[in-house]
This record gives structure tokens, sequence and C-alpha cells, in this order.
DNA sequence: GCTCGATTTGACCGTTTGGTCAGGTTTTAC
DNA sequence: GTAAAACCTGACCAAACGGTCAAATCGAGC
């Protein structure tokens, strides 16, 4: 696992910069409850299971997050980092087909890479967002009114059909996302799941084809 | 709200037939357990709020049922009537592109009329479907293999173009159900969502067109 | 090797939760 | 109308939970 920051939110006691002990705790701690969280909501996961999965005392833990809820939110704000980058990178300059291309598969090796983390942020919404809402009605917003309009202008010119770009942006998400969600119903009906390669290169292949079949003019 | 059905369970003592108020309240409690499970998970969900959403006290529902699990059961026997009934539709002599299209469309009304069916489950198969993997494993299966042959047929037959079809049900599963899941989201975007009858045919309009164009050659 | 702050722990507390129980009230059957 | 069964409730319980705290231990700088 990587990629998981500080999220400043008071550790024991008021200190300026974090010691050796500290990153690395903070950083077994913020993976564990990743987990924990991903796997039964917020109000569903145990501090106490968080805390032994971190290798601590729960005493410890809540030295160094103060709060249940503080745990939650360094690891949503986590999450958000990681989970919006791809969308970021669709350029209005690149060919439609390519771009729209590379951002599924991107989202796909996102849910490959990090499926706790797809899965957190389904819970989180699907709860109504308590904790991320105004992130969601915020800088996601304007994220993707941008990049809808880099969509429409596609269409403006002809290079795709036209389309809501809302709804491709869900479509993408929607597909994308759902092989992280819902691994476990995809290995009960396939026998196999988005970690395994082969797997994963097929899915990639089908949802790329399909939505760019339907959106893009075929080009072979 | 209705389809909701008795899932025997241990109510208050061994009987034979249900009386009016066992209906009654039964459905009652079902109806609010939905709510509650769909909204917080099985871990999240509190007797007392299902209870006191159902009209009655928290010893009276354990009346009804002898315990939580067994309420969450009775949840989910209902839920899987409910959630899989479209695809058993799915016609093998009919022509694809209405198959789909209607499929697609049953799928997006359901998502629609039973928002919190389909948050419920994604909440249990993200947690692993500890209640429901036998399910997921044996009939489930059995009917996505048998649709699946359907699909295959279709792309022998030269109606469709050659697609994994497990792949295929998944982006359908996905991109319906992520208007009830990611509701939050949609509407933190959009300022709308599925509930709203113009918002879903547009949706209806254009995960169908997306979909078939993919899928099936274009008819225009 | 001493000191002082950082780290860690176990004991403890108040609250919440799922579940039980004895007994009261209502409905049903005759 | 009355007796038995069905229904309902409030008081209660044990376990689990989030969180506090005093005290023990560790580690870097001198």
């Amino acid at each position: 696992m990587s990629a998981f920051s500080e999220s400043e939110t008071g550790n024991g006691r008021g200190n300026g910069s974090a010691t050796k002990i500290q990153e690395k705790n903070r950083g077994r701690i913020l993976e564990a409850a990743f987990s924990e969280f991903a796997q039964f909501g917020y109000r569903g996961a145990r501090i106490e299971h968080i805390a032994a999965a971190a290798g601590m005392s729960k005493s410890n833990l809540l030295y160094y997050f103060g709060s249940k809820k503080d745990i939650y939110k360094a690891v949503l704000a986590d999450l958000l980092d990681i989970w919006l980058a791809p969308l970021r990178t669709l350029d209005p300059e690149g060919d439609p087909r390519e771009e729209l291309s590379a951002y599924i598969n991107q989202k796909i090796e996102l849910s490959a890479r990090y499926p706790e983390a797809s899965k957190l942020f389904a819970n989180e919404v699907m709860q109504g967002a308590p904790m991320i809402g105004d992130v969601l009605e915020g800088s996601l917003k304007a994220l993707v009114d941008e990049k809808a309009q880099v969509i429409r202008t596609w269409a403006a010119n002809g290079k795709i059909r036209p389309v809501d770009p809302h709804h491709l942006i869900f479509m993408i998400w929607a597909t994308t996302q759902h092989y992280a969600d819902f691994a476990t119903q995809i290995r009960a009906l396939t026998g196999t799941g988005i970690e395994e390669a082969e797997f994963r290169k097929s899915a990639e292949e089908t949802v790329a084809s399909i939505v760019l079949d339907g959106v893009v003019a075929r080009q072979g």
C-alpha cells in the first residue's frame, strides 16, 4: 500500500513536525482504517479492530487520532486525492477516443489497485455523503463541470456523437468502480476478478470498446 | 411501498398461519428495516431505529423477529425477489436491441422505485455477501450463465457484435444501479436525480443508446 | 547515564446496543 | 361473557463500544 499522507488531526499534544514514529504509526493506522471503514462503513467500523490491524492498542491509536471521526476524516481526505486524480488528466486537446480510453483504463487500474478505496467512497456516498458532501458540491462539481464542457466541445466539433456528458461520466464511473465494489459478486459468477491480469484486461477492453463504439464513431 | 412478503422467521410462538395483525406488522417492520439496513448496512443499523420507524416498541419488534439477523435475512429474501426479476425476462427469441433496451429500462425503473433496495444489495455484496453468498454462487450464477448463453447465441448468429456476456451484464448492472447507489453524488453534480421523470428518461436514453450502439450495429 | 518529552499501555467509565422477561392488554374462538 | 391465545410494553441485563487517564516505558540529546 502507499499514498497515505499526513492529514493533520490532533496527535498526542500540540506539536510542530512529525517524528519518524508518528509517520510510521499514522500510516499504519490509516491503512488499517481504510480496510475497516471500507468493509463496514463508518458506523459499522470498530476502533479496536483498526488498532489491532495496525498492531497497537486502542489507547495508542487514540493517542494519534483523537476520535473515530478524526480517523474517518483523515482516511477520506487521502481517498479523495487518489480517487479523483484520473479525471483531472482528461485533455481537451487530445483525441476523444484515446482520452476516454485512457480514462477508463486508469479508473479500472485504480479499482484494481485500491479496491477498498472504491468501496469506502461508495459507502460514504451511499449514506448520503455526510462527510464529503461539501466536496462533492464544491470542488468535484467544479471539476466535473469543466470536463463536461470538454465533452460538449468534442461533440460540437463532431469528434464524438452528441451525448449527455454527465451520463457518460456516470457510466464510466459506474462500470469501472463496479469491478471493485461488487468484486464478491463478480467472483461468484465468473470465478475470477479484477485482481487477475487477464480478467482486468478483458474488462478494460470490453468496457472501452462498448463505451467508445457507443460514443465515438467506429474507426475500424 | 409494496412487494414485501412473509419470509417465515420465528414470530412470537410456534404458530400455523399469519393473522391480520402479524401481516401488517411484519410488513411495517420489513419496510422500515429496508431503509435502515440500506442506509447503514447490517452492523450500522439499529434495531431501535427500525422499531421507531415501524411505529412500535423494540420489544414488540423482537416479538416478530427473534433477532437482528433474522430481520436482515427476511429483508434480503424479499430484496432478491425484486432485484433479480428483470434479468429473468430476457428473451432469447426476441430482438437483441429490444431485449437489451427493455432490460436496461426495467433496471433503471427498479433503481428509481426501490433505490433503497439497490443500496442494500450493494452494501451486502460490498461486505463480501456474508448472507447471500450462497445465492450468488447458486441460483444467481445459474441464471446469469443461462442469460450469458443467450447473449453468446445472439453474437454467434451475427445479431450483435461479439462481446463478453459477463462484462456486458456487469455494465448494465453497474450503470443502472449507479443512479440509485450514488444518488447523493448525482444530485450534488447535476441538481437532479432519477426520481424525477425527466432525468430518468434522459438516463435511460443515454445508457441504452451507448450500450446498444456499442453492442449492436447501428440501425439509424 | 540522566533527563525530559514522546510514546504506549491497562484499568476504568458512561453510554449504547441487542436481547430477555414477567406481566399487562387486546383479540379471537366458542 | 369468558377463557385462551395473541399481542404489546417497560424494566432490566450483559456485552460491546468510544473515549479518558494516570502511570509506565522508551528514545534522543546532552
